[in-house]
DNA sequence: CTGGGCATGTAATTCGTTACATGATTGG
DNA sequence: CCAATCATGTAACGAATTACATGCCCAG
């Protein structure tokens, strides 16, 4: 049921409609939780049914209606609730180092190549968040409480990120070692 | 299909039975990968079918026969085509983060006590990576071509515990600055 | 000889992915 | 007008979780 959780998260601060909320996975909310558009439609169908949710169609003129959708008081209740739950979900699958245990001559070059990509997408995904703390976050002591939260998720990222170019780093330098076939 | 992968990886050193397997899961291999018995068992039926597994029932006196899986010839092959294919999964979800950003003055208390003991989670796990580290991977650049990627893979979910702990530092930190409700 | 734990498994349900569909809009 | 794109959605399938089941051995 986490998805419906982090939809209505995502809708703390302002409506949203489908497309916007997936996008938002894909970038800000997409570095701790990742939900397709088919995924997201479908549980804020299930969320407008079970009342946490409201949903108004917004004209716009030159482009096909947007669909928006909101907390209800009793979505924004039962989000707090949850926060208050058994926090169990905190996984990671990587399908890059199950590779990695499977290195050798032949493949070396090949794994070296998928980790220089991953290393760029993660460059880029750095400085759109640098970005955003520098932004908004510059002093988080003095932010208003929820903000903090937000904050820290971010935190999260940047040193996430960081250490990842870190061990990417390592990990080609080791790799270069590696005589090919 | 990824998981008959991680199983495929995981008996390429040796063979081993369905709770061995679970055993793996939860440990070393866990931190980048999480599988539980009810499917590893249901995988294990599936590749031996498929004949990329043998199966075999081991005696023992005393205790419930352990039935072993080892990679066949085929189970090889498919395994090493595998790690050219493209490499799609890199997810991570983290209700922690979520509830992040729900962050208020009721909840900092609860949270900071979820942290707390992730934190110390995760400095059990570090001790043990560290020590395996320390006895058989002290010296990278000096190890058959196979075993640098393993070491790779460890030093990944070392430095990422490192990285972590320092986070949940900060994250205690300002959630000390909230103001109980 | 019984209660608990372990190794192995099955079934039902929910979650997530892949593939496909539809209408409307904008750029060329 | 045609191709590409966006917003919304449906269907089928595969993956993962939850709940339950069975036999077997060990400790008390």
């Amino acid at each position: 049921m986490a998805l419906a959780h982090a939809i209505m998260t995502a809708l703390l601060d302002a409506d949203l409609s489908g497309s916007e909320l997936s996008r938002d996975f894909e970038t800000s909310l997409g570095f701790f939780w990742q939900a397709s558009h088919q995924q997201i439609y479908q549980e804020l169908h299930k969320l407008a049914d079970k009342g946490w949710l409201n949903r108004r169609e917004v004209q716009q003129s030159g482009k096909p209606n947007r669909i928006v959708y909101g907390l209800t008081q009793a979505g924004r209740e039962a989000l707090a609730d949850w926060v208050f739950g058994k926090t169990r979900m905190q996984s990671a699958k990587d399908e890059l180092l199950l590779k990695l245990y499977n290195l050798n001559a032949q493949n070396a070059q090949h794994l070296a190549n998928e980790i220089t990509q991953r290393r760029e997408d993660m460059m880029q995904r750095l400085y759109l968040y640098e970005k955003v703390r520098r932004t908004h976050y510059a002093e988080p002591a003095a932010l208003p409480t929820r903000h903090k939260g937000v904050y820290l998720a971010l935190a999260a990222g940047i040193s996430h990120g960081e250490q990842f170019l870190a061990w990417c780093d390592e990990a080609l330098a080791l790799l270069s070692t590696v005589e090919p076939a």
